[in-house]
DNA sequence: TGTCAACTTTACACGGTGTCAAGTTATAGC
DNA sequence: GCTATAACTTGACACCGTGTAAAGTTGACA
């Protein structure tokens, strides 16, 4: 397995999310990543043959760091429906902002880069998951809406939870990070849950 | 006012549409438009000096041939709150769909032209003013949730009308337009609006 | 007949990605 | 101590799409 000098492997992963943390608006090249970290373009070229497998690396080397399995695990420790949905929109939705610079940059190669658009795709199927979890935790206590199937309960709490949602709530609307929690979790209530029996 | 043949100008136009209506998710090229158009790639660049122009250019145009203006004259006049809020989701959202191809392309551009990312947030706010006059007029009713405020309410709504939203709804979760319209307007109403007191 | 506007043709600069090949350097194995 | 190798550097270049530049064609109109 080539994966040649890990310190540099990993000086790499750093720069590239340190910059795309610093500007996720704006275009970061593969040269402003090699300068970041100090050595040439070809170097990086030799641990990511392309843009798109950097990107994608940078943000399983995010998931590792930041640990997002075990923020995770306090959805899946809670006890009812209710504390699941709670604890899951409080977990993804801080993290968010953590992945936001290397998000927003695999998702503008969604449309180009088929290893992008999978990637991306990956990720948010595991997100999918949490919410399918949530669903069926509300289901289970009977406190799941009649209004949606399960699956469409789950497609609209996966929607209402998308980085687009996050960016346009923070960026354009202004939001605190506490208020869109706050709101989306009191949405997604009034969206999925009826009133107990 | 260099218009050149108003003709051709239109006949572009129509070819960037149509492009763009198919294949919205691959790169149409100013080559693409000239072929379909069946003229030279620098006859283009002679009406729309950049890419830009021309992606904002068709939007305008879409406007017009599909007349919004006219579209949105329903939820002006209805009368109460209920029925803005309904009728602005019915005409915002039956009208993404003819648009998305060409949003998708200005979307894509935001990040990288300025020009693109005015236009888009533009017309973005004409869509917020909608909301805003729906969230207004549920006020007055006196049948807006006490839990946002005004602004919030707004945000919220602009934010699940989004684009991407419609996209995700119809395009990953597989629902159709009837459906989104539905739940859109039923999800709205749970999120925004309190029983009469 | 000549002029002008609209368009064509050809060519090229630019920026960013990705490729190629030759050169350097530290270090590990013999 | 010599050499082979892995990791990296240097420099050059092809490719693609946007945008610019300039000279040539065509048809209409005056």
């Amino acid at each position: 397995m080539s994966r040649k000098n890990i310190e540099t492997r990993n000086r790499i992963l750093e720069s590239t999310w340190r910059l795309l943390e610093a500007d996720p608006g704006n275009k970061v090249r593969m040269s402003d990543i090699a300068k970041e970290a100090g050595i040439s373009r070809q170097a990086v070229y030799l641990h990511f043959p392309k843009r798109a497998d950097l990107l994608v690396a940078t943000t399983r080397y995010l998931d590792e760091v930041s640990d997002i399995d075990a923020r995770l695990a306090a959805s899946r420790a809670a006890k009812t429906g209710l504390e699941r949905l709670d604890a899951f929109i409080e977990a993804w939705g801080n993290y968010i902002p953590e992945i936001y610079g290397v998000a927003k940059a695999l998702l503008a190669m969604q449309d180009q880069d088929e290893a992008a658009y999978n990637a991306w795709q990956g990720r948010m199927q595991a997100v999918r998951e949490g919410c399918e979890a949530a669903v069926n935790a509300l289901d289970r206590d009977g406190r799941l809406t009649a209004d949606l199937s399960k699956k469409e309960a789950i497609d609209l709490l996966w929607t209402m939870l998308s980085v687009r949602n996050w960016e346009q709530m923070r960026g354009e609307c202004g939001w605190t990070q506490a208020r869109y929690i706050e709101v989306t979790k009191a949405f997604a209530r009034r969206a999925l849950v009826v009133d107990e029996a």
